[in-house]
DNA sequence: ATGGCCATCGCGGATGGA
């Protein structure tokens, strides 16, 4: 089984070259579920027909110009969330669903994090409070469904390793001790960064900005995490960035995570 | 040293991203 999370930086743009990767994936092993982010679409533009067409479900919460997310999915998927239950928020950020059923049941969490701009700052503010709503429903989540996965563009790194600049870069957004501090705080629910569960060359990242030649010089972060319970842990094989995206004509900012369990 | 890119909306240039 693999499951993966790909900010795309607008669907539109770049609905092919997702086609294009679930198709390059399927060489080796098929992606179950795909969670997507910043498909900066309404609803009614999401192109769930090419997706039928190319073989997969989807499961989208649109919003026009920004944000937005989808799960793009070999198999249907059942109980639907969209965003933070008990949270009210204009933003759309995040889609639960399951798929499978009984003991081979698995929840997928897809969820774009806010950016939060700067510490100090309204969108900081908001980053904190949308981050504590996702840890209280999150923990409810965790009740429910021991094979549950989080996964999509945290915008938080964990430590100085996913950066690129740790002193240049130090307390500033992405990599705050306060968000860090969120980010362990939903690891003490339960669960693991799958990237972590194996070994991976230093300064494996999967952002790079799309200025001064970012990427080429692998000036980048480590902000989009697949984070699993035990039960998943347990059945996880490898967790890989997918740097070959990047290379792309007209790429997204962000590289696709790749998980694969037994 | 500074900011250097990209998408959106919409048709210039502001806003947001990270």
């Amino acid at each position: 089984m693999k499951l993966a999370t790909w900010n795309i930086n607008s669907l539109s743009v770049r609905l092919p070259q997702v086609l294009d990767w679930l198709a390059k994936q399927a060489q080796t092993a098929p992606v179950d579920v795909l969670a997507l982010q910043e498909i900066k679409l309404s609803d009614d533009k999401f192109p769930a027909q090419a997706f039928e067409e190319a073989g997969y479900h989807a499961a989208w919460f649109g919003q026009k110009t920004y944000n937005g997310v989808a799960l793009v999915s070999r198999t249907p998927p059942f109980d639907v969330v969209r965003n933070i239950p008990g949270f009210p928020d204009e933003q759309a950020r995040v889609i639960a669903a399951t798929y499978g059923a009984g003991d081979d049941a698995v929840r997928v969490i897809g969820a774009y994090f806010p950016n939060g701009q700067a510490p100090g700052s309204d969108k900081f503010a908001y980053k904190m409070r949308w981050l504590q709503a996702l840890r209280e429903w999150l923990a409810s989540e965790l009740g429910q469904h021991p094979r549950l996965a989080l996964m999509g563009d945290f915008n938080i790194t964990f430590d100085d390793a996913d950066v690129w600049d740790p002193e240049g870069l130090r307390e500033t957004i992405h990599c705050t001790n306060e968000e860090r501090a969120h980010l362990q705080a939903l690891i003490a629910l339960g669960l693991h960064d799958a990237h972590r569960l194996f070994p991976h060359p230093p300064k494996t990242f999967s952002w790079w900005d799309y200025r001064m030649l970012g990427f080429q010089k692998n000036r980048g972060m480590r902000i989009d995490h697949i984070l699993v319970t035990d039960a998943l842990k347990a059945r996880a094989t490898g967790c890989e960035v997918d740097r070959a995206p990047r290379k792309n004509p007209q790429p997204s900012d962000h590289a696709p995570v790749v998980l694969t369990l037994a």
